[in-house]
DNA sequence: TTCGTAATTATTGGATACAATCCTGCGGTG
DNA sequence: CACCGCAGGATTGTATCCAATAATTACGAA
């Protein structure tokens, strides 16, 4: 019997899921008597489910003005990728060593699910599964911190990993770069699991660099009308 | 004229503040009615600082039984340190050859400043010299979101920094082991500068870890009556 | 027109009121 | 005496209502 999930919590998961199917898209407002309406709850759960995703940096609040889906530069997705390259290689070695078969035909599960995803061109549920299972890897570590901080990196890029899945090629690349990454996890070779996954890691950015560009060209060209007031007062201390 | 600053930062500020100087200690449980009665704010914004403080891992919240200050473990502590050491010399690399002169000088006042509340025996005063100092130097790197990230994995020990501060010859090894980093640092030393400050944190970690212990002793011996219900269902997902 | 300025409206921020949940302690029962 | 079950009170979660702020429009003068 489970008990009632809290009104926030639904909330919460809701929102996260419409901002990476894109539903909600970098850059929209986010009307607080709209959304509370659309899921169903009044204004006050779905504002704590807001500051959630406030501080982690998914959303930003301009105090009296609102709360938007956040926008990435270019140069905060280099820095994002930076990060978890040095928080992911961590995890990957001290993941690695401690992993017995089980687990491993477990991660080697998780990965077939991606590649049935991804043949049924179902790009959320590829997107999910294949958080599944990189996470899988890195929670091996055993460290729930570097866990937290990793899911954090990847949500902040989550608005285009969606975007970057609709095309076959990607599709077909993250695939095949999964299962070399099985074959050197089967050996216990940890030097090539890093390797792979670094590469893996490049591609991703590379491509997701790519959807960034056209999305910032998209919404310069077209709706030139109204747009977030510019990352711009992002300190101001005493 | 500074336009009025929202109720939930004033309280979220207030919140970190007693965390830090241990008004609030690891394990409080924080009732709401008590304490927006304290900062004088409805329960509304506060709940709203308290999500955020949540999802930086400062503040945990049972659903439907309240919130409590964070707890941390002997392991989680030495997680957070050893992230910090991931992140920390990354940005220190990535800082030091950025610095003009200019930039140095401002870091060896931030120095001094620390220096001034250790003589002055100001707990609270060193402690937030002592994080402007390293973050002027993190933050140099010029990368926001490690810079955030880095803030977390501070705020999560703050509540101890504070009873270590406490201790004088604490203060005396903190001021001699800055002054050291300074010297690589005006040397433009980054191998050097990197290792003091490992050898620094080194030593922190290892006097937090004592304060932990102790604090641990002081809740189970004195009041086992009524604690955070042990950090158990973390998970509990369908 | 164009600029500045005042009313209007939409939206957010905060306070109060109500509902749901959980802890506590009492009394009954085996 | 241990063990349930069940009020009663305390505390949290949510909805509704009101106040404050900012965007927008309308208007008038240079």
């Amino acid at each position: 019997m489970n008990r009632k999930a809290t009104a926030q919590s639904v909330v919460l998961s809701a929102l996260r899921e419409d901002i990476v199917s894109g539903v909600l898209g970098p850059g929209d407002q986010l009307v607080q008597e709209t959304l509370a309406e659309r899921y169903g709850v009044s204004r006050v759960p779905l504002r704590e489910a807001l500051k959630m995703l406030e501080s982690e940096g998914q959303v930003i609040n301009h105090p009296n003005r609102g709360y938007f889906v956040a926008e990435l530069s270019v140069d905060d997705l280099r820095e994002v990728y930076y990060l978890r390259s040095l928080l992911e290689d961590a995890a990957l070695r001290q993941a690695i060593p401690t992993l017995d078969d089980a687990d491993i035909e477990d991660i080697a599960a998780l990965c077939d699910e991606i590649d049935d995803a991804a043949l049924a061109e179902d790009v959320v549920l590829m997107a999910a599964a294949n958080r599944r299972f990189h996470f899988a890897i890195y929670d091996a570590a055993g460290m729930p911190r570097l866990s937290r901080l990793l899911r954090q990196l990847w949500d902040a890029t989550d608005a285009f990993r969606a975007l970057y899945y609709q095309r076959s090629p990607n599709r077909e690349r993250v695939s095949a770069e999964h299962a070399q990454m099985m074959v050197a996890l089967r050996a216990r070779d940890s030097d090539a699991v890093v390797q792979l996954h670094d590469d893996h890691r490049a591609h991703s950015v590379a491509a997701v660099e790519d959807m960034l560009m056209r999305h910032h060209n998209r919404v310069t060209e077209n709706d030139s009308t109204f747009r977030t007031p510019a990352r711009s007062s992002l300190q101001e201390n005493p």
